[in-house]
DNA sequence: GTCTATAGGCTGATAGAC
DNA sequence: GTCTATCAGCCTATAGAC
């Protein structure tokens, strides 16, 4: 189902999925219309279905797509590390793989509510997964009493609020490098947690 | 504008208000027809027009009534306190509003980009208003002495960030009570602020 | 104050020419 | 693979009867 590309024009599926984010993340899912997104790619609305057989199909590749890559990096990101991954990298590595793509963050958590049943039960189960990583390292920390946590889910919910709440406010022209959004939200993340050596533990 | 009830069928406006809240709140202002909401208050379409000039005046009504309400509960909230008010009463007097109140305080961080300009800005100074709360209570804090903060700024964008996070999760019938996740949240705070004391001094 | 009826326009999606 | 043309339906908003 969709990513089915075309044989010549092969890359306006591209140009479609990047129109589509811009309209989506912009304007929301049921604000943008298939014209919407084919004037912006240049071409007649009928073209977009050679690619994407419903505009449903369109927000569901990009999410699928969005998680797809997320997963990816961070499997990557497992390989090439040597010391142990701990919840700082975590953050680090939330923020700075989202910052870069503020549009993808933005629709994954804004547009969920646009999905039909299916597709929805889908990506839920994505996120579920990415989310369970910072949630086992809570747990673990309170476990080896690295951490001192009043409630875990309360606590890990929190965290994932306060990272994917970047998107609100997050400009590339900012005060803040992306570096040092890293360090203050690292260092709040290790506050939250209750890490016993501020920075060394988390 | 809006607001301006009509003479005998006078709670009509505030069950289309209901409506419109409702179905805002679940499917998104751009998904929702004048139609549903029609039908959902038990009339006509056309009827709508009799309180509302256009579907944006619902949406803009919503908001500003939530952001008046907010604003005046806050109010009361200090003239009421005894005590120097602190950002712990702060974080306790949102979360408590928010929770009995999940579908205006999801539309009105949801829906701001379904306002047209001029209503935007009218919201958006509201809000910065009430976010300046937060703000100034961590800055004189820092002043004081009586907070850490690695930068102001990021730091309040944090707290209120995982503060409206909790549309996202809260079901009434969830875990923990209304006053267990407050506890939660203001031990979250706390330490993200770096208060000297950990309860005392927030 | 609410109804029915409708204007005028946009919607997602399809058919068939090239 | 993209176009033009079009279907059938829904949209916001208005007009006029009651």
């Amino acid at each position: 189902m969709a990513r089915t590309a075309g044989s010549t024009g092969a890359d306006t599926v591209e140009r479609l999925r990047e129109a589509a984010l811009e309209l989506f993340a912009r304007e929301g899912y049921a604000a943008v219309s298939m014209r919407a997104i084919a004037a912006r790619t240049g071409v007649q609305a009928g073209a977009i279905y050679n690619y994407f057989p419903t505009k449903q199909d369109i927000l569901f590749d990009l999410l699928v797509g969005h998680m797809e890559a997320l997963a990816t990096a961070w499997r990557e990101m497992e390989r090439l590390s040597t010391a142990e991954i701990r919840l700082a990298d975590f953050v680090r590595f939330h923020v700075r793989y989202h910052l870069v793509r503020p549009r993808e963050m933005f629709i994954s958590y804004m547009e969920l509510r646009s999905l039909e049943e299916d597709n929805f039960r889908r990506i839920r189960e994505f996120r579920r997964g990415y989310e369970a990583i910072p949630r086992q390292m809570i747990e673990q920390g309170m476990a080896k009493g690295a951490f001192d946590v009043l409630d875990a889910e309360v606590t890990t919910r929190a965290i994932i609020a306060l990272l994917n709440g970047l998107t609100t406010w997050y400009r590339e022209d900012g005060r803040l490098s992306l570096g040092e959004i890293e360090t203050v939200y690292i260092g709040l993340v290790s506050r939250m947690v209750g890490a016993r050596e501020e920075e060394g533990n988390v």
